[in-house]
DNA sequence: TTGACAGAGTACCGAACGGTACGGTACACG
DNA sequence: CGTGTACCGTACCGTTCGGTACTCTGTCAA
């Protein structure tokens, strides 16, 4: 049985060679021009391919556009860590700031923006079918990699917190605050401007966490 | 030459009230069919008004679009208490949580969302002039009532921060998370749900930043 | 060699949309 | 009464886009 013959299954990641450099094409489009730049035929032109083969794969427009959100989560799957129970308090501060700057970068980047957008700018008062693809696919990875950290943060006596959910949109709350928001309505976010800004940014929201859950009184 | 013929209007209402009921039905057929139920010929049989004179009011479809988020915004003009500077703590932090609330259900009402999810979707690479709009004409107002309110409360001895800016940013992101982004998204976020847990996670919120700019300490 | 097949390229179709033009109507004003 | 004006309703035009069909070319296996 070829790949190609099942088509529009989205919990399907596995797409050929040549799909995958359609939907790099296609992605591409999407960051530089929004989604008005998204046309079959426009497509098609950028990937040197046809028409015909676009609606084979994909089915039919919508079909590229969940496809290109199942592609690109499935490209930026993190290394999930798996949570060691015990390290040093510094060595986890270490670890809560790395996953802090590779959430901003993830949501500060073009691709991530471009995909954010189109499936806000689709959803409507039902909801949105890219939309929930997003958050299965690209939110709750990060949101599961933050749990456990999290835990292993408490397994270590490092932080202290009966809700592990509670503490994570506490966190998420003090990283990424409206930026996300702004980011995507077209700001130019002073805070992501220089690698130092965005750094005592993270400082300051890391601090403020370890104020509220940290295991330690001040 | 001014086409306005209102001349004894509020300076702040810059549409007749034909204008206003039409720009009404056009953010009625937003909220309740995304961008794309935004058609010129829609909005004028919803209003009852002739395509010619959509285009002599707002110039062409844009207009329109930026003609409904500027009177949405002038529409929500919430009532900017003037920092009155001493209050008892227990006034402010009820006045704190009012903000609180008052922040989530704009946030979340369907006309905030519809237009955000449109303002984002227009945007791209450049800045969007739909999202320069929205954050000149809503975010400013919401995030200069804060700061007024922040204040008070530092010159009232309940807060205790250096910087303004940094205390607001902490607030929203302790109050909102990433609730705005998965609203918009489509998802049925269960802390907005009931009462209750509406009431609870303010409280939470509340709660935190008082531990973390509350004058007394823990 | 030949047949099957995947896929590129192109032409085409119908629908929808932005924008314009025009006729008809109600009303104000001199 | 005549004239101008604002505006509705509708018809119309050019363009674009999603989707389909058809032709042609390269590849591979028997």
């Amino acid at each position: 049985m070829n790949i190609n013959t099942r088509p529009h299954n989205p919990a399907d990641s596995a797409y050929s060679d040549r799909q995958m450099s359609v939907l790099e094409a296609a992605l591409e489009l999407l960051v530089n021009g929004g989604e008005k730049a998204i046309t079959t035929a426009g497509i098609a032109r950028a990937a040197n391919c046809s028409k015909e083969s676009l609606y084979k794969w994909f089915g039919d427009r919508d079909g590229i556009l969940a496809a290109m959100i199942t592609y690109q989560a499935s490209k930026v799957r993190v290394s999930a860590r798996l949570g060691g129970p015990a390290q040093s308090p510094q060595a986890f501060c270490a670890e809560l700031e790395k996953f802090g700057i590779d959430l901003l970068t993830v949501l500060a980047g073009p691709t991530s923006l471009a995909l954010n957008r189109l499936a806000i700018g689709q959803a409507s008062l039902d909801g949105s079918a890219l939309g929930k693809l997003l958050i299965e696919r690209g939110r709750k990875a990060v949101r599961e990699r933050a749990l456990v950290l999290l835990q292993s943060g408490q397994l270590a006596g490092v932080l202290r917190f009966d809700d592990r959910a509670e503490a994570f949109d506490t966190l998420y709350g003090l990283i990424v605050g409206d930026m996300h928001v702004r980011l995507m309505l077209g700001e130019k976010v002073p805070t992501l401007a220089n690698e130092a800004a965005q750094s005592a940014h993270m400082r300051q929201a890391i601090n403020n966490f370890y104020l509220l859950y940290g295991r330690e009184q001040i």
